[in-house]
DNA sequence: CCCAGGATTCAGTATTGCCTGAACGTACTG
DNA sequence: CAGTACGTTCAGGCAATACTGAATCCTGGG
């Protein structure tokens, strides 16, 4: 009953130029690999952040060039973390993804988890080294420090 | 001219419980995993935070269980990045490697450096959609201001 | 000038993780 | 109720990465 690609899917970013987009995209690709996610989750974060629209799974595979089951896969990782949204359209029975409205947030929400647990880790370790020596106690005393007044500082950010 | 394992090897950490120590040293590896470098490169730094001494690349590969090539490789890689330091030994030809003296500054630098770029990518994809949607605009906006607001506030804690 | 002890490099291997096509499940439509 | 359109799951293939042992290089000492 519908179209192929109904109007909800209107291009709506740089049409000027789609070599610049596809650059981008790639970009947030590597940038996500090296931050240890898959290099399609950071493909199809970087698609989504440029367009307007919600895009479904088989426009995303289309545009991607990668198969709809890993952009199953990895879009539902995404939500998970609160940055991707689902969203729906009267009349259609696809799922379609965007950007989650508040998105600064759940970026650094996950930064800020991150080194959460980093700190969580040197504080474990500090409380079991309290026979150790006092150089290695300082040691992570201090870093402990450093990161508990980032942690806040990031958290009052938000 | 050496014995093997001289005095500057001795273990001053945690040493009422090894088991605790190889489990942070594990802990620590999975978390570097997680951000995108090798899981040795992790326990390199783990087990170097825990100790006075300063280790030979002998003694990490044995601590470690792993061959001499990687260690050296990954000492090497987080030495570039400021996390680890060399040193010496008067009459011992061996290098050397303790955590650096003023160990959060890297570790918070290496976390600034990836917020820069991820910063550099936004920006750079702003000025682009000059002429696409308005909501996309805004949305990278937003998200540039958090980060420019997110690493200042890093630099100037540095 | 040669030797020994150490670090580094490198080619080969093992492992990991990603991606895919196909099978499956589910819900809508006629 | 059958058919279809979609999302999800899964086994298998494949590419990338990390690790290793051996070869090589470097430096200090005899």
């Amino acid at each position: 009953m519908n179209v192929n690609f109904p109007i909800h899917s209107v291009e709506c970013s740089l049409h000027s130029s789609s070599t610049g987009r596809v650059e981008f995209v790639e970009q947030v690709g590597v940038f996500f690999e090296a931050e240890g996610f898959s290099r399609t989750a950071g493909r199809i974060f970087g698609r989504l952040l440029l367009s307007e629209a919600s895009l479904s799974l088989d426009q995303l595979a289309a545009d991607l060039g990668v198969s709809k089951a890993s952009v199953s896969t990895e879009t539902r990782m995404l939500e998970r973390r609160g940055v991707l949204e689902r969203t729906g359209h009267a009349g259609d029975r696809r799922v379609y993804y965007r950007v989650a409205p508040g998105l600064p947030v759940p970026t650094l929400e996950l930064r800020l988890e991150r080194m959460r647990r980093f700190s969580r880790l040197i504080s474990e370790a500090r409380r079991e080294v309290r026979r150790g020596s006092p150089l290695v106690r300082q040691r992570l005393d201090l870093m402990a420090e450093a990161h508990r007044y980032v942690v806040e500082a990031l958290g009052a950010a938000l």
